[in-house]
DNA sequence: GGCCAGGTCAAAG
DNA sequence: CTTTGACATGGC
């Protein structure tokens, strides 16, 4: 790991551009974890109405979601969107929780990382953007976190080929130093300069004013 | 009205 | 191992 690669320069890049995002403000490590789940494929906005919904019925705690029905979590977590599929993984990261780690979640992330992410990736509904994300935001530990953004990004500045989850989680762990709130902002970065520089669309890519834009290889998405 | 959002799983080539 | 369809709501 060099300090002058582009992996590592586009993060100097991205936080003097945008900041610090400040992400996952949550008030227990087991509503990020709820975050993480309800958060998958679904915008932010809509996920915040459920989690305060959660909230508001003393729902916020994997004993209360396993003692809640079915049809009131489905109600409460709707505005999340796939709400019947998130309900079961609400119930399933729960009962994980409880069974397993009697409820601490300490007991989880004191373990080695990979066992710990085994354990989580073991859990139908958690696959591997939710299970480091939850490593990284919830336990703290150094994951970098790969996302749809992220290959894309990855992808036009030259960085990745295969557009594999595994192979841009390796590139990114080699070129920047190991450090939880490093790992943090960066993820958090890129989903900024993906919503509003990157996106799908050729025609909405807004170059000219991108960041990075000296450093992209091409206007074309994988 | 159409596109997209801080993915995952099962089925199939 | 890669691709495809299903899952669902809300904002712009």
């Amino acid at each position: 790991m060099v300090a002058s690669n582009l992996v590592y320069r586009a993060y100097v890049m991205l936080l003097d551009r945008f900041g610090p995002q400040g992400w996952w403000p949550a008030e227990s490590d087991f509503e990020m974890m709820v975050g993480a789940i309800l958060t998958q494929n679904t915008a932010w906005s809509n996920v915040e109405k459920a989690i305060t919904a959660l909230r508001e019925n003393s729902r916020l705690d994997p004993f209360e979601i396993l003692a809640a029905s079915d049809e009131e979590l489905e109600h409460l977590i709707r505005p999340s969107g796939y709400y019947r599929q998130k309900a079961d993984r609400l119930k399933r990261l729960s009962s994980m929780i409880v069974e397993d780690l009697e409820g601490d979640l300490d007991t989880l992330f004191e373990r080695p990382v990979l066992a710990a992410r085994d354990h989580l990736l073991s859990i139908k509904g958690i696959g591997p953007e939710t299970a480091d994300s939850i490593l990284l935001y919830a336990g703290r530990r150094p994951v970098f976190v790969i996302d749809a953004y992220t290959l894309r990004i990855a992808g036009r500045l030259g960085i990745t080929q295969t557009g594999s989850y595994a192979q841009a989680q390796r590139i990114f762990t080699r070129n920047v130093p190991v450090d939880v709130p490093l790992y943090q902002e960066y993820h958090a970065l890129l989903v900024k300069l993906g919503k509003d520089y990157c996106r799908k669309d050729r025609n909405r890519c807004r170059c000219a004013d991108c960041p990075l834009e000296a450093q992209c290889e091409t206007d074309l998405l994988s």
